[in-house]
RNA sequence: GUGGGUGUAGCUCAGUUGGUUAGAGCGCCGGCUUGUGGUGCCGGAGGCCGAGGGUUCGAGCCCCUCUACCCACCCCA
């Protein structure tokens, strides 16, 4: 037997939890922040919840079997069609509706840089109201998430579904080989506009007058997102779904700019998205410094999806940060805090007898909220301050026979080098003073 | 899934045209005497050389298969 972890998923070491914990409760916090409470899905549902949301690569991509009672079903590919289940299944909700959820899904791709078969995503979604207000806070959120994580190299790319479908009638093609010309049109900046006219040549129905029209309304590049949104008005404004789309997507600016979140957010009528549910706004986040990784935050407006389950439709839209992309990309960048342990004090066991009094001292600062450890045996003093030095705890305690009969403790503080006689109420005084906020796990 | 690359100690890697008991740095453990970390010095443990098969008198090194990882394509979070 070899041991190894399955390929594509992996282990997380306890420093690296405490680091992807950290990334967690900030996402929480900013989450709850703009008012959305949590929910809780479970990992599988009936493959034919999940069956007709993703397109035909996505449905390959299903971790999908047989459970012991013979049903069929499915680990969750993502948290937006679990939470239009929810809505479907739940008449009692009432909307607008606000939830997000952190959790694992899975998906059985060919693992990568940054690309795994278990990953953690963060959602936020608001069902119930298709409105500027509504794109708009995504992006405000997704922003402050961001700003949250000490993350400021960045941009989200913002595009619309109406915007892409007249580029499509633009470029002469009805449904046909819409999929393929915004596969292409989504990696344009990678190939090129030679190897987009070649390729783009190929699909059947095109019209090459319109794809050099295309070209340039993509190629355009203002830099302002305004001006960008201008350029559509000139080039789409006969198209009526070019023309509302591009009035919401001047509104949401509006909301963006108002929130003071503008910087990063950069209209750019590229993006396309894979998943097929989307309807409306899309989006897709990149970091300056490791465009490679591919978007760690993404999401969109569908507008139909709920309606596929609960046969009547309601408008949603959602914002979904990969976490482990995220974490690893922040590994990459050094942007991770270094700690291998959750400890701000160790308490040293001077010797067996006078264990009791290490954990007297433990307890009591433990009650004070300090994250207090015991080393477990009584070794030498040398071995016990090197742990306390390799494991980045800030404090230690020593209580000595000398100590005791004074009923006082030695409190040194270890990147200072100092040390004091003092009583614990001091001790746990001076702990409390001098830890950097946050710094509790 | 396709193409290319790489698997040698916990980690990063050396290892000469195939030739005896496979090396370094870092890390780890112990020591440099008795109540205190970072530096220094001394010592030690730790490798079926990714797995299986083949060629050879002889394989870490050559060939085949498998597997894992990395890079690109693809797609995405």
């Amino acid at each position: 037997m070899k041991v190894q972890c399955l390929k594509g998923f992996r282990d997380y070491l306890p420093e690296e939890m405490l680091q992807k914990n950290r990334m967690v409760r900030a996402v929480q916090q900013v989450f709850e922040c703009h008012g959305y409470p949590p929910l809780m899905t479970p990992a599988l549902e009936y493959s034919e919840i999940l069956l007709g949301k993703y397109g035909v690569e996505g449905e390959m991509l299903l971790y999908r079997f047989r459970d012991n009672g013979d049903r069929d079903v499915a680990l969750r590919y993502d948290l937006t069609v679990p939470l239009a289940r929810v809505l479907a299944e739940h008449g009692e909700i009432t909307m607008p509706f606000r939830r997000y959820q952190i959790a694992p899904v899975w998906r059985a791709e060919k693992p990568a840089r940054g690309r795994f078969r278990e990953f953690m995503q963060c959602d936020v979604d608001l069902v119930g109201a298709d409105t500027a207000a509504a794109d708009a806070e995504m992006l405000v959120i997704g922003s402050a998430v961001m700003k949250e994580l000490g993350i400021s190299g960045y941009r989200i790319r913002i595009n619309h579904r109406g915007i892409l479908a007249a580029l499509c009638r633009l470029a002469g093609l009805t449904s046909a080989g819409e999929v393929e010309f915004l596969r292409l049109l989504d990696k344009l900046d990678k190939i090129g506009a030679d190897a987009f006219r070649d390729q783009v040549g190929q699909i059947s129905g095109i019209d090459e007058a319109g794809v050099e029209s295309v070209l340039k309304i993509v190629m355009a590049n203002p830099g302002d997102s305004r001006q960008i949104l201008a350029g559509l008005e000139d080039a789409l404004g006969s198209d009526p779904e070019a023309v509302s789309s591009i009035e919401r997507m001047s509104e949401v600016l509006d909301l963006v700019e108002a929130s003071g979140v503008s910087e990063q957010c950069h209209i750019d009528p590229s993006i396309a998205r894979g998943l097929s549910y989307y309807t409306g706004l899309v989006y897709e986040t990149f970091l300056d410094s490791l465009p490679g990784f591919g978007s760690v935050m993404s999401g969109g407006r569908y507008d139909g999806l709920v309606g596929l389950l609960a046969g009547k439709d309601l408008p949603a839209i959602g914002i979904s940060l990969g976490l482990d992309r995220l974490f690893s990309a922040m590994k990459e960048l050094n942007l991770l805090e270094n700690r291998s342990q959750p400890a701000d004090v160790l308490v040293v066991q001077f010797s067996q007898a006078l264990a009791p009094a290490s954990f007297a001292a433990a307890a009591r600062l433990r009650t004070a909220g300090i994250a207090t450890v015991v080393y477990p045996r009584d070794a030498k003093l040398k071995k016990q301050f090197q742990f306390a030095q390799k494991a980045e705890i800030p404090f230690v305690v020593v209580i000595g026979e000398d100590e005791q009969s004074r009923g006082t403790l030695q409190l040194r503080e270890m990147d200072k080098g100092s040390q004091q006689e003092i009583s614990i109420d001091e001790a746990i005084r001076i702990i409390g003073v001098e830890l950097p906020e946050g710094n509790n796990q």
